[in-house]
Formats: structure tokens, C-alpha cells, sequence
DNA sequence: AATGACTACAACCGCCTTGAT
DNA sequence: AATCAAGGCGGTTGTAGTCAT
């Protein structure tokens, strides 16, 4: 007898969010705030369960969130953290506003593993890779050992380096979190544009309410307009918060649940 | 230009935790 | 204390995009 399903399966729909979808929940979280998550799918209309809801909304929706590469400075402090924490993603995204636990586990199983062990360190114990398995090490000893010591033994090197690496991760330059999209290269953008390409909401289409939105224009000097998900996208958010001009309501108070 | 391999990431699945009763 | 429902979490998978040949 397994544990029974979070939800009627039957005639949901799975895969890929359309833009429609996106449009329903944004809608309905924005009006009603977060709460009860199994009867968000029936109330907004979405033929969803409401962990799939959830997991869009917490994960692609939200407002707060960043979009692009982790700077290196998040992606240092991931690795501190991840140090610390082990796989606890939730918890190292705790750390990092705007950056969700499925961003920071993928970015994790992508990036940083493979860099890591290009380090010679081992991304599960943040040790060095031992001598038996280490046949990444030439190419590690090369590039570190060289103007120190190359007739130091191997663990006071294996030391050495992994006290670099850490110092690496406590050396951070915190103007490279101002602007996690910049520090990241052309890359960024482009892999962040390539998400808004599976997800083409036009910012124009939806039906925000309560409030303006800003029309493309007034937000970018990109003339194709704003597609939804372009980096820049999510700091315009920010005038849900507080907007000079007095006009847009400090929105977040207003949402009943504590929306963020 | 076609296609196969690789990469990145959104989404799903199933287990765990928590709170209510 | 036991049970159940709901939310949360981490691991895994599916697929679209990119690159190399």
C-alpha cells in the first residue's frame, strides 16, 4: 500500500507550463496570496495539482527571484555553504535572496561539481581528490604548485590547495552581487533568454491586477520590447515594493498571505 | 544543411517533516 | 500517541537549445 498521490491524477495536465498557465497563476497568487496550495490549481482554474503549482510559482514565478548565472560571488558562497550544509539546498537558497533551491541544486550539478574536481576537489567532502583516484591531480599540482614548493609532499599540497580554494570562497567582492547578471559574461544573458524562449510570455499579456504595469518601453530601451523572462525583467519588480513617483501601491504589504 | 552528442534547466516523483485533530 | 493531510525537500528525468562533426 504506497502513499496515496498528493492529488487526483487523472485529466491533469503535466509537462511544460504555457504561458496561459503562467498568466492563471501569477493572477491568482497575486489576488489571493499564498494559501492552500491543493485548491490553488481548482480556484485559478488550472488543470494542475497544486504542487505543480507551487513548484512553478516558487520556482519561476516569483517575484523576487534573479534570473541569470550565479555571480562568483554566489556561486563561492554556494560552495562555502554547501560545505557546511551538504545537499541541504533549500537551506544554502536561504542564503542567496532570489535564488531558489532548484536553481542553486542545478547550477550545483552543472557547474560547480565540474569545477570543482577540474580543482582536484572532491564536491561531495570538499576534500582534495585522493591520490588513488586522482588522476585529475597532474593538472591540478601544475597550475597551483608551481611557485610554491613542487617537492612538498603530497598532502601538504593537497592542503595548500584546498585552503585556496576556501580562501576563494571568503575573498569575495561584493560589488560582483549587485549585478549577478553582469560578472556572469555574455553567457548569462543568453542562457537566461534561452529559458524565456521555452516560456514566451509576452509581460504586456498579462492581467496583473491592482496595479500598472510599465509598457515595454518605459522599461527597456530594447527594441523588440521586454520578453517576460529577460534579465532585466525581474528588477522591474521592484516597483512593487516602492515607486517614486508614489502612483503603484507598496504592493507586497497588501498581499494577504505574505506573498514574499 | 543534417544529425548526433552534449548541456542546462524546468518539472516531476516520492519520501520526509510538520501541524492539526 | 496515532493518524492524516499538506507542504517541503532532494534526487532524477525529460526536453529544448547548442555545439561539433
Amino acid at each position: 500500500m504506497g502513499r496515496q498521490p498528493c492529488c487526483e491524477k487523472v485529466g491533469l495536465k503535466k509537462g511544460p507550463w504555457t504561458s496561459e498557465e503562467d498568466k492563471k497563476l501569477i493572477n491568482f497568487i497575486l489576488t489571493n496570496g499564498q494559501c492552500c496550495w491543493r485548491a490553488v490549481p481548482k480556484l485559478a482554474g488550472l488543470l494542475r495539482c497544486g504542487k505543480s503549482c507551487r513548484l512553478r510559482w516558487t520556482n519561476y514565478l516569483r517575484p523576487d527571484l534573479k534570473r541569470g548565472l550565479l555571480s562568483d560571488f554566489e556561486e563561492n558562497l554556494v560552495i562555502d555553504l554547501h560545505a557546511q550544509l551538504g545537499n541541504r539546498w533549500s537551506k544554502i537558497a536561504s542564503h542567496l535572496p532570489g535564488r531558489t533551491d532548484n536553481e542553486i541544486k542545478n547550477h550545483w550539478n552543472t557547474h560547480i561539481k565540474k569545477k570543482l574536481r577540474k580543482m582536484g576537489i572532491d564536491p561531495q567532502t570538499h576534500k582534495p581528490i585522493s591520490i588513488s583516484t586522482d588522476s585529475l591531480q597532474p593538472n591540478l599540482h601544475s597550475s597551483l604548485e608551481t611557485e610554491t614548493s613542487p617537492n612538498l609532499p603530497i598532502n601538504v599540497t593537497e592542503t595548500k590547495e584546498l585552503e585556496q580554494a576556501m580562501t576563494s570562497v571568503t575573498n569575495v567582492k561584493p560589488e560582483t552581487l549587485s549585478n549577478p547578471c553582469v560578472s556572469s559574461s555574455s553567457s548569462s544573458s543568453s542562457s537566461s533568454s534561452s529559458s524565456s524562449n521555452s516560456n514566451p510570455i509576452r509581460f504586456e499579456d498579462l492581467e496583473f491586477p491592482d496595479f500598472e504595469w510599465l509598457s515595454s518601453n518605459d522599461m527597456t530601451n530594447n527594441d523588440n520590447g521586454i520578453e517576460f523572462w529577460e534579465d532585466d525583467y525581474f528588477s522591474s519588480w521592484d516597483f512593487l515594493v516602492g515607486h517614486e513617483d508614489g502612483e503603484v501601491p507598496i504592493f507586497q504589504e497588501s498581499w494577504p498571505c505574505g506573498l514574499i
